[in-house]
DNA sequence: GTCTATACGGGGATAGAC
DNA sequence: GTCTATCCCCGTATAGAC
């Protein structure tokens, strides 16, 4: 797109490594102050360089938070079927679904994951429909789970598996809002937590109202 | 402050009137846009005014906002409240605090309350010790609800009931975001199912792994 | 009380030198 | 590839007329 001619060094020109520092810094202002507040002037400073020279690289500034975001997606994506996959293919979907949430909430408060979220709504449409249909697919390994569990016989009936998914995530989501990395919670306590409701419930038989 | 003489008409000088209108249409403004992206042309406008007028009536747009931020936790607090109230205070503290979720999860989509909780964060420090005092005024209302069912042996036990309460209030206060007002869940249902994951739990005693 | 006009700053984006 | 310089728009806020 930009040079005809590469001069490569181990198949990476030099636009390429300045392109990538550029949205290695730009993910990290985004954790750091979330997805507002960044400006060209301060992800160029972050980068060594002036905001004009960014445009070398990218056609706006949406384009950089666009990249970063998928990026974000895809990772969290990563993250959670890995580690539904070292649960096991073989191991029970509760036991993957745990492992599932587990790392959503390790991620989400690692990357300020529910900060990109929002800020997806926040783009032009175009731009917006693919992120959504990313979130769908992400969401749709969740989904599965449940309703792998539910076929396998192992949840009680009457559930709404949507809502129960969509209230589940969103509980996770929600914790980078309170989190304390200080406090004596790990994320995986909270995630324990969590399946600890859903499974068993919080309310002992004989007290139901 | 800015009339020595108020020339009332029943108690309320024409400023007071415009002020509270202009509060009234931020308000509104914030529900339907969320609490950034509104500026004072656009509360201006509006308001069937002029941008520079809103400086007779307020000092800064922050103010304005940190005015109607503080309606908002205020609106909620009564809402919950009265919902508690009208369970009836000798009822079940369960079905008090079904009572109080729901009118949490109604004010919320109403509202677009988590914007304003987000928004919170991001005022000078002085204002926003002030709303997180509120807001932790406001936890305590369904912090006090759990306390009051743990004390009266109503719930299993082994819970970390801070974070039940925490992962609970977020599951609602993200609903917002997935809400469709057109879709088949009315906020009742969707406090309904939380209510039913909290007190039974999801999954059949049989099957947890 | 509300207006018009304007100052002031910040952010995205572009042009052209190097 | 990156720089400097600059444009343009938009937002908050102020001054002073009406």
């Amino acid at each position: 797109m930009q040079q005809l001619v590469k001069a490569r060094k181990n198949g990476a020109t030099k636009a390429d490594k300045t392109k990538a520092r550029l949205i290695e810094v730009t993910k990290r202002l985004i954790q750091e102050h979330g997805s507002d507040r960044i400006t060209l002037r301060s992800i160029a400073a972050s980068a060594r360089m002036k905001a004009g020279s960014i445009y070398y690289h990218f056609n706006s500034k949406d384009e950089i938070i666009r990249t970063v975001l998928e990026s974000g997606v895809g990772g969290a994506r990563r993250a959670v079927l890995q580690a539904i996959d070292e649960a096991g293919a073989d191991s029970s979907p509760l036991v993957r679904l745990r492992a599932a949430l587990g790392a959503h909430l390790e991620y989400t408060i690692q990357e300020h994951f529910s900060s990109r979220l929002k800020a997806v709504r926040r783009l032009p449409k175009r731009l917006r429909d693919h992120h959504m249909k990313q979130e769908r697919e992400y969401a749709a390994i969740f989904a599965d789970l449940l309703q792998e569990a539910h076929r396998k016989g192992m949840l009680r009936s009457g559930f709404n598996l949507s809502v129960v998914r969509m209230l589940s995530m969103g509980a996770l989501t929600w914790v980078a809002e309170w989190y304390d990395p200080n406090g004596p919670m790990t994320p995986a306590d909270i995630a324990d937590e969590l399946m600890r409701i859903l499974g068993g419930g919080l309310v002992r038989q004989s007290s139901k109202p």
